[in-house]
DNA sequence: TGTACATCAGTGAACGCGCGTTCACTGATGTAC
DNA sequence: TGTACATCAGTGAACGCGCGTTCACTGATGTAC
């Protein structure tokens, strides 16, 4: 397949971090080599420096792209709510399941990639991009406080994505044992329980 | 340095496990090579399969001394307080700090290792570990909770859990960063406040 | 306590392998007339 | 619209390197007398 189209170059292109993306977030930055990225777009490993500088360049662009998708979806789910509360709970609620625990790939890059930016160097784009990310992710979901006092409904807002961050972490790492799922059910629970008097505790149906 | 005494032999083999406990805590699984942990013992690589079957086994060893260590410390700190209460306050005032999350290679392996055990297959060495770790210090944790009922105190433990291996995970992700303070700050201060009302909010000395 | 020798902890070269990166090459695409 | 040719997206072999693991070897340790 040489000399593929302009159009079909940058269609390459993108499919090669949206891969990346998904691969990174399952295996790890060390988990995947070149040739697998290239691979997962159908390409062969040769062609790679014509897209990129280098695996790092790779790598933060998919960061960018994972955290960008799901930024939007966050904005999403809150924007779909009448009420800062039912917002902070249409959060938890997607955040916090099996299903997001079970695909890594395709969802928050924040508890998925915690550990690979921990081990990168100081000044890496990865740590910035990975950083930026994070602070777009906190924004939203202040957004969703009921205090009215910032500086409280900034600390609780950092608690809680700490809570649920960690949570899903913890719950891949005990996958296969009743504890992972018990991880998950207490933070929900936790996060949901309502001690603000406004909020009411009524069950809601979701799922539309 | 042929023939080593058997003496000197096993202090070379706790040493190897010793100083792989810590560096892979810092550097990942996959960021020390056997070569690296046999030198960090002052010795060769050559020797390594005299000491173990494979680098997965070390690995699952190392964690083992890894766990060992922080669950005598946990002990040991919950024994150091009068009340439940205090107990609580002594872990949470010992882990959520900064310097816990600038020497990962010593403090706890649970959001060291997280992701590398997430990406372990299933039925690992490694995992079990892992798993079993946890579970002790959870243990450790609940007997900590002031709740009557066991139900909500197990729901408590696991969420706090959660709150303070995500935060220094987070933490150690964004260094560098005000955020990443401000991570740590947050949830001490979530932790430690006092909606029950035999827990004293009066600020106290520590530090002996 | 001394001597002779088997044991085995540790050495360092070597193995096959996969990594990130480079490069000469191919041939369809895109352009100039 | 057709032809001639330069461009360049993608190929696949090759590079130096470090990995986990193996193995023939060394020589002090530990043992049998």
């Amino acid at each position: 397949m040489p000399r593929a189209s302009k159009e079909q170059a940058e269609a390459h292109h993108r499919l090669v971090i949206e891969n990346s993306a998904k691969l990174i977030r399952e295996r790890g930055i060390d988990g995947v080599s070149v040739a697998d990225l290239m691979q997962s777009a159908g390409l062969t490993h040769g062609g790679f420096y014509g897209h990129f500088d280098s695996k790092e360049q790779l790598v933060a662009d998919a960061f960018l792209h994972a955290f960008q998708v799901s930024i939007e979806r966050w904005n999403h789910r809150v924007a779909g709510e009448l009420t800062a509360a039912d917002g902070f709970r249409a959060l938890v609620e997607a955040y916090v399941t099996a299903r997001n625990r079970d695909n890594p790939g395709t969802a928050c890059p924040a508890p998925a990639l915690m550990s690979d930016v921990a081990r990168e160097p100081a000044n890496s784009s990865v740590r910035a991009t990975y950083r930026d990310g994070i602070k777009q992710l906190l924004t939203i979901m202040q957004a969703t406080q009921v205090d009215e006092d910032p500086q409280v409904a900034r600390r609780h807002t950092l608690a809680q994505f700490a809570m649920m961050v960690g949570s899903v972490a913890l719950a891949r790492a005990t996958v296969g044992d009743p504890l992972s799922d018990e991880f998950l059910g207490s933070v929900r629970e936790t996060l949901l329980e309502t001690p603000k008097a406004h909020a009411t505790p009524v069950a809601r149906r979701r799922r539309h």
